[in-house]
DNA sequence: CGAACAATTGATCCTCATCAAACCTTGTGG
DNA sequence: CCACAAGGTTTGATGAGGATCAATTGTTCG
């Protein structure tokens, strides 16, 4: 099924567009249909194409040599992921991207998508606001890795989670449908100490967990920990 | 000293500007000199100037609520910073800019630098592939805080200040300025740590070290060190 | 029902942060 | 030109926070 042009008007990146602006992305489109766990794209691949997730959610990972990998970035429906490609020529993709479920993405290349930004600076700004937001974080998490404890990491992801992606329960909980393996990854963990941290804050009625999900219960008793000043 | 409107072609984003341009920038610019230790901006300020370093040495740095610091980047002459103003409208600086030494910077009001990009954008294109270099290594950075031990995050740390910034000695060294805390503030670890493994380091031959000093004799050294797989 | 995979829990160990004390280096002022 | 102060550095002792490994217990799905 092909993507409605105007369903990208969705994305940050595209919010300024024209309506002919979408159809010519969509035209220079091909559509991708991923398995959960199939990879868009590996780190160290040529960037050849920019993706536009238009069903599903994916994450963005990096790998050290020894195969542990770390969460950069939780892609869902109608964000742009890889477009990097159209800034630097001969870039590589500095991360691998992986459906985190049955997933479809436009894949448009990376030169066709440079050559339309350079006639279309409203474009350009508002992926360099997109840019900017990804520098923030980052740095922000490069900062919590380097001085917060563990327990205070996971509460500050989870609570990003919720802000970017949660979905509310018939009983006012927030749902967010991760592995214990995938919260550990985001937070700069292992899988047993997440565990073992969200088990401790069950027992407190914080939150609620089960296979592949976490139900939080209580938003301002994570606050409460990610904030925490002393201790 | 006013700047030279044609040093300016030195920054990166800059580079492809026309002589015209670089005119206007100065024009719009104020100088600002600042002594070792104090600030350009801090965290949280308003962000209504971005700034070329025209003399000396700055970091960027985050604090958190503790008060513990993590380093962001260095910042030599002729490089850009606090520029993200310039792309989001009411933004506040995510980082503060501490002068190194005594330094000297072209502040140009963001507002101004916003407007000017609009109707060029060879210099739009060049912040970008600025922020995607910064977005690439603020990523790198986060899987080595994430999966690698202090003693090779500091190997890659003094490897990246080689490159940016390294002076070579007379005898075949290759200095670079900066204390343990410095190291450490770069590498995500102590004070105390930092100074250890340098101690180590020093008695294997790979580096010298002395007050707000650190030579390098075997940089292959290093890079073994930070590319090893295994242990 | 059984296989595959996710999660829990306990025991152990290792890396590093922390704190304290002493030691160097550099620049300043008497 | 020496002495001293200030700030950078080293080193040791200690302990906490998590990583790691192993074993067991859910949970889901074909």
């Amino acid at each position: 099924m092909p993507t409605d042009p105007l369903k990208l008007r969705q994305v940050s990146v595209f919010q300024n567009a024209t309506d002919d602006d979408l159809k010519l992305i969509v035209q220079h489109g091909i559509e991708r249909s991923i398995e959960e766990g199939e990879f868009f794209f590996f780190q160290g691949d040529p960037a050849i194409h920019a993706y536009v997730l238009t069903s599903g959610r994916a994450k963005l990972l990096q790998m050290n040599s020894a195969g542990q990998q770390v969460n950069l970035r939780t892609i869902n429906a109608w964000q742009m992921f890889g477009a990097l490609g159209a800034v630097r020529e001969n870039a590589m993709y500095p991360a691998s991207a992986q459906a985190l479920e049955q997933s479809t993405a436009l894949a448009v290349k990376s030169d066709y998508l440079h050559e339309f930004m350079q006639t279309r600076p409203y474009v350009s700004f508002d992926l360099m606001k997109l840019m900017t937001g990804y520098i923030q974080e980052m740095q922000e998490r490069y900062r919590e890795l380097a001085t917060e404890k563990v327990e205070r990491r996971l509460a500050r992801a989870l609570l990003r989670l919720t802000a970017q992606m949660g979905v509310k329960t018939a009983d006012g909980g927030i749902e967010l449908a991760f592995t214990r393996q995938d919260l550990a990854e985001m937070s700069g963990t292992t899988l047993f100490t997440a565990s073992r941290v969200l088990s401790d804050w069950e027992k407190r009625g914080l939150i609620e967990s089960g296979r592949e999900r976490v139900v939080i219960r209580n938003p301002h008793g994570l606050v409460q920990i990610a904030e925490e000043s002393g201790k």
